[in-house]
DNA sequence: GAGCTTATTTGACAAATATCAAAGGAAATT
DNA sequence: AATTTCCTTTGATATTTGTCAAATAAGCTC
């Protein structure tokens, strides 16, 4: 919980009364790898903040699995979609690794809102930070090639590549898996 | 105004208070169409309420010029990225048609944010609002052909078609205007 | 409405990436 | 250690989309 409220200080200072209710809503989870913390075509309840381990969240087009998402630690995780407009979707969410999350569900947080200005804008303030990381990732793909793509998560995300699949990657910076593997051999040549 | 209280409501019911508050930091701004809101490597200050017209989003990648984001009538439009981290950044905004615009000034929200908890209330809310947009845009481009995101824009925003030259709208949806135009001459053979 | 500018279409060709198929590797399980 | 499963690489080929160049078409301005 530690972590969190650090994380939190990072948005906001609460003051110890919001601080206090924020805690007491807080769900600890301690889960394995490749538990399923959202299943598709159902509401997301909960928003997840990892204190240690990995979420990738993920949805099928055409039959084919797709990154939609990857969340690291002291980051949140949730369908943003099905959160905010409070319909399912057809997000899962999946643990890459054994994790330790801290949830927020829907209904807690919006009586929290209700009640203490400063969670609310600690609120407003997350979401605001999700909004610019949402448009940065928009803009890394936006009419750029595999291989620039690939480069950009190795330099704003590169402990994503130690530890995520390769077909989740690719799938992730919207390319095919062979064309990743591709691209990862010419530069592994590059360096020798 | 009566337009943007209009939206408001849609997000928030505000006191009283806090809508003439709000309602005095309203800049009006009547501007033509070229008029550039927003010049690259400055800091977006102002997010704008399009009352009357249409605003385009850009900047260039390459030498090329790239369509980031359209807005319509009754919605919102800034450099999020900027006005959210108050940095510069690479977009411009311009206006497709001559405008009716409410300014809202990021100095002067703030204050209110600070003052009136139902206006940060409906500062989360827009934000979330955009953030579920975005996320919706970036889905239809994730994995999607050409014709697909040329399909999708035509079923939820075929206004933007009419309004906006194939060029702007082709690298919208991140293809070249050869492409775009191609497509389009498929439609229309099957529509005979 | 002639002339200028800007936007769109079309064609030929090149490049990037996807697809399909199969072979290697790595890791987990018994 | 052997087996199974999952992950990654490689090769051959097909498809899609981009690029470059030129021709039309549509809008504006004088």
């Amino acid at each position: 919980m530690t972590d969190f409220f650090q994380t939190l200080n990072q948005f906001v200072r609460l003051t110890p009364e919001s601080e206090a209710a924020l805690s007491a809503i807080l769900k600890p989870f301690s889960l394995p790898r490749g538990y399923l913390l959202l299943k598709e075509d159902t509401t997301c309840n909960y928003i997840y903040y990892i204190e240690k381990g990995l979420t990738r969240t993920f949805y099928y087009k055409d039959g084919k699995d797709v990154t939609d998402w990857i969340s690291l630690e002291k980051t949140f995780a949730c369908s943003v979609v099905s959160y905010i407009t409070r319909r399912p979707d057809i997000r899962n969410i999946e643990l890459l690794e054994d994790s330790v999350l801290w949830g927020i569900h829907y209904n807690d947080i919006e009586q929290l809102y209700q009640k203490y200005h400063d969670i609310e804008r600690f609120g407003r303030l997350v979401v605001s930070d999700g909004l610019v990381k949402l448009q940065q990732r928009f803009d890394d793909l936006h009419f750029a090639t595999a291989a620039e793509r690939y480069n950009k998560l190795l330099d704003t995300n590169p402990s994503v590549i130690q530890r995520v699949p390769l077909g989740m990657i690719a799938s992730f910076l919207g390319i095919t898996q062979e064309t990743l593997s591709r691209i990862r051999a010419q530069h592994t040549r590059r360096k020798e």
